[in-house]
DNA sequence: TCGGCAGGGTGAATCGTTTCAAGCACGATA
DNA sequence: TATCGTGCTTGAAACGATTCACCCTGCCGA
């Protein structure tokens, strides 16, 4: 029971101990039915023996293939993420193939860095919930030959499948709704427009309302929130409150910004929707059981993911782009008598 | 804009274009004050030149470390593990490395193999939320030279260190909030004690019950469901609305798995808490929001995963256990009037 | 007896880096 | 002038696997 940190066993510690060389030890590992069953069983043993785990940098080196691909989303903490990234995994263990996933937080730096990270080490591919709109940087890595899909944006790009969900449609059914219910004066809290999704949902808004016969200049209020989780959609919604000519309706850019946004209206006794009607988008989990039931955008969330992964281990290299469409799930925060 | 899969780029081509040893290009790459100034600006421009992208696996082969942990969690959908992966994450990056989260779905031979590729790849390290009660295999990987942590779980074992919140205490909390609340018969709608989380909250429930002057034979039914999400603890509810003697309190073994029991009640007319008294645990971010906010126990998710990196990175081989205390969180589920 | 063949096994070359002893050029010092 | 640094650069060894051309040993049929 030494801590001595004795070099981890090679090959050819294991082709020594069996006395057999390298060649047919790294035959044992790969086509064993090449290998007489008296020999084979020697080299378990030492394999055995010496508690030898094959080098996987050396094995990669050599032979260039592995069968693991990458994920870069935008914040593992929201759930809409994490059931893509369900999707994704299911569909690659179909074809024994393993994810590693990272979060980039919504930082281009963060993302590069991992996207780097996977390519250095070899990856298949990598699916990106790309935190801007400069798309350079992964499509240079297409170039180089990595595998790229990009997760919830359709690529205005040629050389980059992508995955992704009708956000202008999925905000414009959003506003329809709420002007259909008599609103004419909306907040959006939404978050940066260098965010695709967040552009994208803003005109759609805009798109819907002026559909309406209201002028976006005077019906909307766009709020930015710095990031798009709970305490984002809190501080936006005090700010919407602060409002001189307060909105009677409110969009949130995601379910948890809504859930701050609820949370922030009950601080200030506001009933929702008497006092403010408030949609959500993704329908997570907790989305119809929420205190006032959300009305929200659901989003074919694992389907995008499955998608995705099928995307990337698809052998030939035909670009191909992929748009789900959302639908909008109305519960009591808009249409509920409180 | 060939289809040619053209060879990547190599070290050696980018010292051929710059005229310069492979060594000097190497140089520039890591240790840049060596070379001169004229030197590193034709290698600098030879590597933009070819788009060169260094590879992995031959630096790691040849260099042996990498900057980069490794963390198994049972379910990347559930929001307490991510939270934990979030605090882990934010303690890597301080020290410039980086986190490749993987998902072991409570299926222990996915979390071999997925320990297995991270322990080929050479990570630094790799901190797990085992599945199983058996860690063999953990510490033989540890025996190995590969640094474990163990997320969650109070390490039975002297080999490995642990990180972990104190889930008898937790569930002996709860349960005696429900005792004083003069409940007397209880449900507990758990997973598997192969998990050790709840097996550990189950001990806790019964020595609560015990001390408090009950037969946990009688004054328990635990229901066993298959895995820890709100469908698991929807139908976990309806066996428990379809007992004989029906309890008036229900502990749930996590709020996903709550979320679940509200529904199945809403869905079965049953008022909480007048009806059944609820209680979650891990207070993530909804359970406050909730249609009837959740009494719950909080865990200090972040500190966790901080802590578990922390222990990681710490260059001694030293063994330390840390066990963290939950807090309970008294909502209206368990004292509202409804 | 000999050629051919097949099943097993070998070991050197290879992948793309890092590392390090050694060499080189040139100015400063004795 | 001889010696010594100093600052850059070089080239080959090493990391640990896979691969492949080749060798050996028996055995079969002619």
């Amino acid at each position: 029971m030494a801590t001595t940190t004795r070099r981890r066993a090679s090959i050819s510690d294991v082709a020594r101990l069996a006395q057999v060389s390298v060649g047919t030890v790294s035959n044992v590992l790969n086509r064993p039915d090449r290998v007489a069953p008296a020999t084979r069983d020697r080299v378990l043993t030492a394999i055995t023996e010496l508690d030898f785990v094959p080098n996987g940098s050396a094995r990669q080196l050599r032979a260039g293939t592995i069968t693991t691909a990458g994920a870069i989303v935008l914040d593992v903490a929201n759930p809409f993420f994490t059931d893509v990234a369900r999707g994704i995994e299911d569909r690659l263990d179909e074809a024994g193939y393993t994810l590693m996933l990272a979060s980039s937080d919504e930082d281009p730096e963060r993302e590069a860095r991992y996207l780097r990270l996977f390519e250095e080490h070899g990856v298949q591919g990598v699916m990106v919930v790309p935190a801007t709109p400069d798309l350079a940087h992964l499509e240079a890595a297409r170039a180089r030959g990595l595998r790229v899909v990009l997760l919830d944006r359709p690529s205005p790009s040629d050389t980059l499948s992508s995955v992704a969900v009708d956000d202008r449609a999925g905000a414009a059914a959003a506003t329809r709704h709420l002007l259909g219910l008599g609103h004419e004066r909306l907040a959006f809290v939404n978050g940066s427009h260098s965010i695709r999704q967040c552009a994208d949902r803003a005109a759609g808004v805009r798109a819907a309302l002026a559909e309406g016969g209201l002028d976006p200049q005077t019906a909307l209020v766009e709020i930015t929130i710095p990031s798009l989780n709970a305490d984002g959609g809190q501080t936006g919604t005090q700010q919407v409150l602060a409002l001189n000519e307060r909105p009677t309706a409110m969009l949130c850019v995601n379910d948890l910004t809504a859930l701050g946004a609820l949370r922030a209206l009950r601080a200030a006794d506001v009933p929702v929707p008497s006092g403010m009607a408030v949609v959500g988008y993704d329908d997570v989990a907790f989305a119809g059981e929420l205190a006032t039931p959300l009305t929200s955008v659901r989003q074919p969330t694992h389907q995008l993911g499955h998608h995705a992964a099928d995307l990337l281990l698809r052998p030939d290299d035909a670009v191909e782009h992929v748009t789900f469409q959302p639908e909008l799930v109305i519960r009591e925060s808009t249409t509920g008598t409180g």
